[in-house]
DNA sequence: CGGCGCATGTAACTTGTTACATGATTCC
DNA sequence: GGAATCATGTAACAAGTTACATGCGCCG
């Protein structure tokens, strides 16, 4: 079983769904944190179903080409929660920005200054959706859901965003110290 | 060319090393963004020198198994300059415990607060050992050297290492109050 | 002489991405 | 009729991890 495999089945313990909405759910809502593509997440189902953690779920068709709608079995949530007990092992993070950063002086401050603003644009973005799923939550009434804990979601994601942006602000400002005063380096605090 | 080869070319850039130092320097020095395996760098080392954009250094056998020492050639240094002008592309970032945050009302609140002791730990050990780094470098005379870059990614690294532990204590106290209180979810703000 | 640290390397495996093929429906 | 959207699926490839095999020298 892998991560993948544990994604899903988190998923259809909500409410049935088919591969196609599983990725769009992941695009949108595990944005900042997640991804899937098609290729895992077509083979998983089907290795799901033939584990018998999750099954197909009979629908009606109403448009578009038949949609394989799975739904998680008991055996399915239960490998769900037994999941959710074990430690957690993996956090993976490569963030080519800082390598470049780092090798930087081989290069103009000009070059780091493109690649700062494209970073603090996409992470501003990102920041700002986080506010609109945020309020989206706190209009809705907070009944048996797990809102509480999807809001602790959204808000690791904007501390985080927030840091990265303090710190390409920061980072603006030195690049462009040096590109105006290139023989000193750096501004004294 | 993948991303391991450029690291590679980086480190080489400055000085010449063997395949084992450079994933030293990886394990420590970037540690909080960014892991390569004996796997990825063997190889690498090997495809570089047949490319032609790092060589072997001949140096005399002091100790230990005979260490293959590479350094960078200038056709190597063309391509990493090259490199450092492209766009950041890829910047991925997977977390586990977010995922098991957003599924956690399928288990105990108890489960919750082991996950996020775990990591807290492990992002208190990133900062102090951040802070280290700072002052070892603000204590070496900056000349010519890369240290102010060096300084921004240290920074980056504290400010979202700060966040982590900033989102852990609220999280924790938020799973606390719902183990007290398990009926009525959480704490009012 | 056994374990540890230094050092290289490969094979098997797992994981993940991309491109492609297919096909139905809706909207313009 | 053509584009967009919904939808499934596979094959080829790229990337990354792990386990293993090998071997030297130093220290106690």
């Amino acid at each position: 079983m892998r991560q993948t495999d544990y994604v899903i089945l988190g998923l259809l313990a909500e409410q049935p769904l088919n591969g196609y909405q599983i990725k769009k759910i992941i695009d949108i809502r595990f944005q900042f944190f997640w991804s899937e593509s098609f290729g895992q997440i077509f083979p998983a189902l089907k290795s799901l179903a033939a584990s018998g953690l999750a099954e197909e779920y009979p629908q009606e068709h109403t448009g578009g080409r038949a949609a394989k709608t799975y739904q998680i079995t008991p055996s399915g949530k239960d490998a769900l929660i037994d999941w959710l007990s074990q430690p957690v092992e993996k956090e993976s993070l490569r963030l080519e920005i800082l390598l470049k950063t780092y090798f930087s002086n081989y290069t103009a401050p000009s070059v780091m200054l493109g690649h700062l603003s494209a970073f603090e644009q996409s992470h501003a973005q990102q920041l700002h959706i986080l506010g609109l799923f945020q309020k989206e939550l706190e209009n809705i009434p907070d009944d048996d859901e797990n809102h509480r804990e999807v809001l602790r979601v959204i808000d690791f994601g904007q501390k985080v965003n927030r840091a990265y942006l303090d710190w390409c602000r920061e980072t603006r400002d030195y690049f462009e110290y040096k590109q105006h005063a290139p023989k000193s380096g750096a501004p004294k605090e």
